[in-house]
DNA sequence: TTGACTAAAAATGTATAATATTTGTATACT
DNA sequence: AGTATACAAATATTATACATTTTTAGTCAA
């Protein structure tokens, strides 16, 4: 029972923080955790640690365990390293990819696309970060793949604005990305390289631009009162 | 008192998986480490899960865990990922290294030098890995350095016959390691990156060729009698 | 001798209790 | 009033005891 627990338990703290419910930089309480998994706070120690290992939490000496924190200062290299290792990783899948990986990461676009559809943003973004996470696997190098889940941990956290559709323009946003992965599976099952860095490019510059806004947003109009309606204010 | 024994440990596991003490792929026995170290089995489990998110060890359900081990597969891709990671690290280490860092890359270099002379093998490929961690440490990119700190566990495994000096031959190739460290120190205090990417690179291609050989050794004589003393020999 | 089954033992995983540390607060002292 | 110290509560860590699982050794039948 509580062995199952255990492992539910490590997914479901992955997913809470990717998704903000367990906000970057807020401790994390182990009573109230281990309560809520109903597991004792061994097991959910021991997974704390192993989030530790990969970026999730931080642990620090007798003050427990904190969720990632997403200094600017770490955003600017994010920006920075994304491209190569997205592209890397790219074409390594492209090049080492077998079918039945290639058949998991359309089922995930399956769900990602129905997701998008329906606007369920936190899950949206789950299922993006499961996509790249898939792409990662199948290019089947473990030395990539530990930056590449570093960075989707922080990209994820800062897509789930992404994935929320404000307006007709957002929507747009939204379909393109789908469309984008579409276009990467056929480029990678077809062992089209070239294709594929291409593609992932352009994908990361879609997201990219969404998550510098996020970062630093529109400034706030000078205008307060719009200058059509100034006149009638006063 | 057992506080302290917790870091010792866990750093010393580390350098007895980096120096083949703890054989690639073997089992670690809870019971007996934890008396090793004075602690108990609680936080070295709790160590054994910080490691396994760092790539020392693997975790299998209800069978402990095990060191991490070096399949020939996984080799391949080291090969292949290595100068990619090691030259985009350096780029950046040049580009954002502080004076503090520097010192600190000359103070192991300058243990490493005096191992080296001493011919300790085992202190000389840790001082290595610390060096080129450093490195790491110097590029101020937690994404590259979790693939980084992953290429090192494996580099550092693989060298363990690189320092060891059994010829003249021997002793030439590790100077002119020492060599190219200094190099490469100085190529990055003065801000230099192309000139550090490519003292990376020679100094990879240095190690590459002694390790490939460790991988793939050169094959047995077929003439076991050599042609000279075949003669005699009958 | 081989194979399947069983029981004992060894090792792993979890929960709880005991110990350490930190942090906040109140009180005494300068 | 401001600072320092001591005490208490909360929190983090570790140890131990217990439960579960895997491994091993041994028995018996085919």
């Amino acid at each position: 029972m509580s062995k199952q627990n255990k492992a539910i338990c490590a997914d479901s703290l992955r997913n809470r923080i990717l998704s903000l419910d367990l906000e970057a930089g807020s401790d994390i309480d182990e009573v109230g955790l281990s309560h809520e998994y109903g597991i004792s706070r061994t097991p959910l120690r021991e997974i704390l640690h192993l989030l530790a290992g990969d970026g999730y939490v931080r642990l620090e000496e007798n003050r427990g365990a904190k969720v990632a924190s997403m200094d600017l200062s770490v955003m600017r290299v994010f920006f920075q390293t994304a491209p190569l290792v997205y592209c890397t990783v790219a074409r390594q899948a492209t090049e080492c990819r077998t079918s039945t990986q290639v058949a998991a990461l359309k089922e995930i676009q399956r769900a990602f696309t129905a997701s998008a559809s329906r606007g369920e943003v936190g899950e949206t973004a789950l299922l993006n970060h499961r996509f790249h996470e898939q792409i990662g696997q199948m290019a089947d190098n473990p030395y990539l793949m530990a930056s590449l889940k570093r960075m989707l941990i922080d990209h994820t956290r800062l897509s789930q604005t992404f994935f929320n559709p404000r307006s007709k323009l957002d929507q747009n946003r939204i379909s393109q990305s789908v469309d984008q992965h579409d276009a990467m599976i056929s480029a990678i099952e077809g062992g089209e390289s070239s294709l594929a860095i291409d593609l992932t490019l352009q994908h990361w510059d879609l997201s990219r631009n969404e998550m510098e806004k996020y970062v630093r947003p529109d400034p706030l109009p000078i205008d307060v009162i719009s200058m059509k309606d100034r006149r009638n204010a006063f």
